[in-house]
RNA sequence: GCUCGGAUGGUGGAAUUGGUAGACACGUUGGACUUAAAAUCCAAUGACCAUUGCGGUCGUGCGGGUUCAAGUCCCGCUCCGAGUACCA
């Protein structure tokens, strides 16, 4: 009987779907298991050969788990707001939701194919009002909390109050935006509400505030610090300048201790736990106040190196900062407007690629050295940045490199205070070694002492403190576009008012154009509908806005971050109408036993839902404080591009061993039109696009030509996306499945190579065979053989290991050797059989339910227990021990494993080959390490 | 520059705690079956030398070291990839 890999797929793809195989229960006494995929956005190009990587890897974890007797919660859903569904409604004028469902339901398709275990009954979509109403009522939480650095956890708004009327804010230990202007009790009281509503926007943990934002405007929104990569946007790349904006921000800040702390209980990949360790960027220093000299004004500076204080030679300001403008002397003012606006009219990328040019301003104004009392000339340099600790430096030339570089451009002093080192070439900044000098009371002493000693000086003379920075920017919340969530938000004179969550969901609402309006406005300012009204708690028509009742609704959106950040919490409960999940079903489900994705997420959604899952476990509504415990980090699928070689300016195509005779460009090819040979089809290439429909050919001599290929990422506009529709097609999904394993090592990156994949099918059809005597299925209920026994619990025994360590390409391998050895015993038993369908069902379910069934079970093999080795079937009582000559191995030689170790060494060398490789000598020594190897040396 | 990975046959990749390097698969070559092809099956396949057979030398990016024994551990480099980048 052949094995119909297309009929037997989709009989099984269709029986899960109507048995609901794989829903998860959330009442259960059972164990659980929660395995994640991260949040697929359904883009309209479709799933390409890459993208089922990580979710082949997390549905063999998950089948195995239930094998192994779990309660398994493996859900699938879309993060279906976000840019590029409107990038296109924009180009064609059609409805994101539209494309938007178009390209779910393809997605859908695409992953029904392949036979992943989903609960499909808990699909989430984050453009769905009924999931986004909980994206909305989570960020009203975040509005009405606060920071508190006491208690470290996030307190209610209420609680600050109460503080503010008892002691107003001079003892408040709370996260706030910088320079809050500090008041006591009666101040507060005296405050109007507006006022009061104003400070209290300081401390929420999601506030409005005029900030320095990434500004993109050829996608017309703002951008998030992690959609920013090299000064231009992620998507798209398009260059990006720093603009302030008034804008929504998540003070994910203040969280910042916590996400740095908590990463070294994560059971995650190194290099991701660094990356977020770089990003929070924790350093530990002083914050300094300089006075500024016929001022009032005071520039505050961070420094991680307070022991250096006495070699500050001149201070350096970001160019950006207010206080620029205040202090700078009208002899300079000229030089110091014209620097101000050519740096703000570079672009991010400019100033980045800019690092190696020094540039500067005097301001003409002075600061007063804190301990020398010497007058300190202000600069201003893009060298510092606005958005890093006070966006002001000490400059301390010897002991910073970047200080040195401006201090010798600009020729300013540089006075050494390290003991025996020269920085006539360059500065100190050795931070663990030296010794100080020229620093009055520092004077001689080690570096962590002094520095110590210095933040005990400062803060005795009530000019600093010791303070520690974080890199981590609060991120920006607003989003100038359609798609995606509208804020439950309202304003009255200007203040933001928050809509009542029991009004939630506040629907998007339609609009003519996806565009921005003319005055500027973002889309959702094109809307007709959309004001508050403050009696009837219902979204009106913008023509009753009366500012008494009704007034307008802002006009950003959440940015795609924001649905993606709690979704793993919404799976255990989706449907939950009162809650964003029920406490029962929290409780059970905890977080994410298993997370797999991508890398590129570190710094971004990793981060943030992070943020977010701690947060909401601060208010009381989930049990954990880490999303995921566990991450797999899958390698990136690569393509191999296909190039013909085209002669300069002609339409003559030249085969690639020829290419070097001529001066040519690199065409890409559709790779579906190049076999494994590299040999194009010419005839289809002609078809292919009009231009080449008269190309002319220079060939090799057998009339073939061939193309050049080169491993790149894999995408459409370099044609070399590899479907995974084709290959269920022509293969089937379980030989996809298994040979998407068999590649290599899943973390891994590694490019498609199509060849290889005849030899995993031709493995299930041989596994097919061993079950099958001609057409006929047929297997016996005779005990197995010995050796058949010994194959089976070798195989459990690999197979359990890989699994459980993540090592699916080598339970490929095992499995092929399996089958290879049974083939070869020609087993036919059940005893043997039976238990090898339910090894491979986690990896190839199709087949194993067919051959479950074909074995007499009405049930899905799903659940089937997982066969357990067991030791007395592989004990070995004969090792074929290898027997080396100076480490080298010889011959090798049969020996009982009951041996001692002098028996063993009298086997040896009593071995007529052992004399042969002496030839007469006498070992020096001989190593017998009893079960491993012989060594004998002389 | 810094941080984190990586480098093993023609190719993808195996290799427990330091213990037979190259499992498994692709590809290639030869053979069987066939009128032929495909499919299938069998055999060989790291390089070099030797060859009737037995065998030998080299070999895990490079140079050292530790050890009876190193792909694996240590020191110093080279190259490739990813992240990050004036972070005070």
């Amino acid at each position: 009987m052949q094995y119909n890999f297309n009929e037997i797929e989709a009989k099984w793809q269709k029986r899960w779907a109507a048995e609901n195989t794989f829903q998860a229960n959330s009442n259960s006494a059972q164990k659980k298991f929660y395995g994640l995929d991260m949040f697929p956005y359904p883009s309209g190009a479709g799933l390409h050969v890459g993208h089922p990587l990580g979710y082949i890897a997390s549905d063999i974890v998950s089948r195995y788990k239930r094998h192994k007797g779990f309660n398994v919660l493996h859900p699938q859903g879309y993060d279906s707001f976000g840019l590029p569904a409107e990038q296109y409604a924009i180009q064609t004028g059609q409805h994101p939701a539209t494309t938007t469902k178009t390209n779910i339901e393809r997605y859908r398709q695409q992953l029904d194919r392949i036979g992943f275990s989903f609960d499909w009954s808990r699909e989430v979509r984050t453009s769905n009002p009924d999931y986004y109403n909980w994206t909305q009522w989570i960020f009203i939480q975040l509005f009405n909390h606060y920071y508190c650095y006491t208690s470290n956890k996030a307190q209610p708004i209420a609680k600050l109050i109460d503080l503010f009327e008892n002691e107003g804010n001079k003892h408040v230990n709370a996260a706030s935006d910088e320079g809050v202007e500090s008041f006591n009790s009666a101040e507060w009281k005296s405050f109007s509400s507006e006022k009061k509503e104003e400070i209290l926007l300081h401390y929420r943990l999601t506030y409005l505030a005029e900030t320095e934002v990434n500004w993109c405007p050829a996608l017309g929104t703002v951008l998030a610090n992690d959609e920013v990569v090299n000064g231009r946007s992620e998507r798209g790349s398009h260059p990006v300048y720093k603009k302030k904006m008034k804008q929504w921000s998540m003070r994910i800040s203040a969280y910042a201790e916590r996400l740095l702390e908590d990463l070294d209980g994560l059971d995650w990949s190194e290099s991701i736990k660094e990356a977020q360790r770089n990003w929070i960027g924790k350093s530990e220093g002083a914050s300094v106040k300089f006075n500024v000299k016929d001022h009032d004004e005071v520039i505050e500076v961070f420094t991680t190196r307070p022991d250096t204080i006495f070699g500050v030679s001149f201070m350096t300001l970001a160019p950006e900062l207010d206080l620029v403008q205040k202090i700078t002397t009208s002899a300079q003012k000229e030089a110091v407007d014209a620097y101000i606006k050519a740096s703000s009219l570079k672009s991010e990328r400019d100033r980045m690629a800019d690092v190696k040019t020094i540039s500067g301003v005097f301001t003409g104004a002075y600061a007063i050295h804190p301990f020398t009392q010497q007058l300190i000339p202000i600069w201003i340099g893009d060298y510092v940045l606005a958005g890093y600790g006070t966006g002001a430096v000490m400059a301390v030339p010897s002991g910073d490199q970047r200080d040195f570089d401006f201090a010798t451009h600009f020729n300013l002093p540089i006075p050494n205070v390290f003991e025996g080192v020269d920085v006539s070439k360059e500065a100190y900044s050795d931070k663990d070694n030296g010794v100080i000098t020229n620093s009055d009371f520092l004077n001689g002493l080690k570096i962590k002492e002094e520095i110590d000693k210095a933040i005990s000086a400062i803060e005795a003379k009530q000019i600093g403190k010791r303070h520690t920075n974080f890199r981590l920017r609060d991120a920006v919340f607003s989003r100038q576009r359609y798609w995606g969530e509208p804020f439950p938000v309202y304003y009255v004179n200007g203040l933001p008012r928050l809509i009542e969550a029991q009004y939630l969901p506040l629907v998007l609402p339609e609009i003519d154009e996806y565009l921005p309006t003319e005055d500027g406005a973002p889309p959702l300012g094109r809307a007709k509908k959309w004001a508050w009204n403050t009696s009837t708690n219902q979204v009106v028509s913008n023509d009753q806005i009366d500012e008494v009742t009704t007034f307008p609704i802002e006009l950003n959106t959440m940015p795609g971050w924001a649905g993606s950040s709690w979704y793993m919490f919404r799976y255990m409960d989706p449907h939950n109408q009162d809650q964003m999940a029920s406490q029962d079903a929290l409780n059970y489900w905890q977080n994410v036993d298993l997370y797999i994705g991508g890398s590129e997420h570190a710094t971004g959604h990793l981060l943030y839902s992070r943020f977010w899952t701690k947060f909401l476990y601060d208010i009381n509504e989930i049990p954990v404080e880490e999303p995921f415990k566990k991450m797999i980090n899958q390698g990136m699928i690569l393509g191999e591009s296909a190039f013909a070689y085209r002669i300069k300016e002609t339409n003559k195509f030249v085969t690639q061993s020829k290419a070097k005779d001529f001066e040519t460009d690199p065409i890409h090819v559709d790779v579906s039109m190049v076999n494994v040979s590299h040999q194009l089809d010419i005839q289809s290439f002609k078809k292919w696009r009009s231009e080449f429909a008269t190309a002319e050919f220079i060939t090799e001599k057998d009339g073939s030509f061939l193309v050049a290929r080169e491993v790149e990422k894999m995408s459409k506009s370099k044609y070399n996306v590899i479907n995974p529709d084709d290959i269920c097609e022509t293969y089937g999904a379980d030989t996809l499945r298994m040979y998407e394993m068999f590649l290599g090592p899943i973390e891994q990156a590694k490019p498609w190579n199509t060849a290889g994949i005849t030899g995993v099918h031709n493995f299930l059809r041989k596994l097919w065979k061993l079950y099958h005597n001609g057409e006929q299925f047929e297997v016996n209920n005779a005990a197995a053989s010995k050796e058949a026994m010994k194959t089976l619990h070798k195989t459990i025994r690999k197979v359990t290991e890989d699994i459980e360590n993540f090592s699916f390409n080598t339970s490929v391998s095992t499995f092929m050797i399996a089958v290879n050895e049974l083939a070869k015993q020609k087993c036919n038993s059940k005893e043997v059989l039976e238990p090898l369908a339910i090894l491979i069902a986690p990896f190839a379910p199709h087949i194993a339910e067919e051959l479950w069934e074909k074995l007499g079970h009405n049930d899905s093999i799903s659940t089937a227990p997982f066969p357990v080795y067991e030791d007395k079937y592989i004990v070995e009582e004969v090792k074929t021990y290898p027997i080396s000559f100076n480490g080298k191995m010889r011959f090798t030689l049969d020996l009982s494993l009951d041996l001692a170790k002098e028996e063993i060494e009298k086997s040896v060398m009593n071995d007529e080959r052992t004399k042969k490789q002496l030839a007469g000598r006498t070992p020096k020594k001989v190593i017998v390490v009893p079960g491993k190897i012989v060594n004998i040396v002389g």
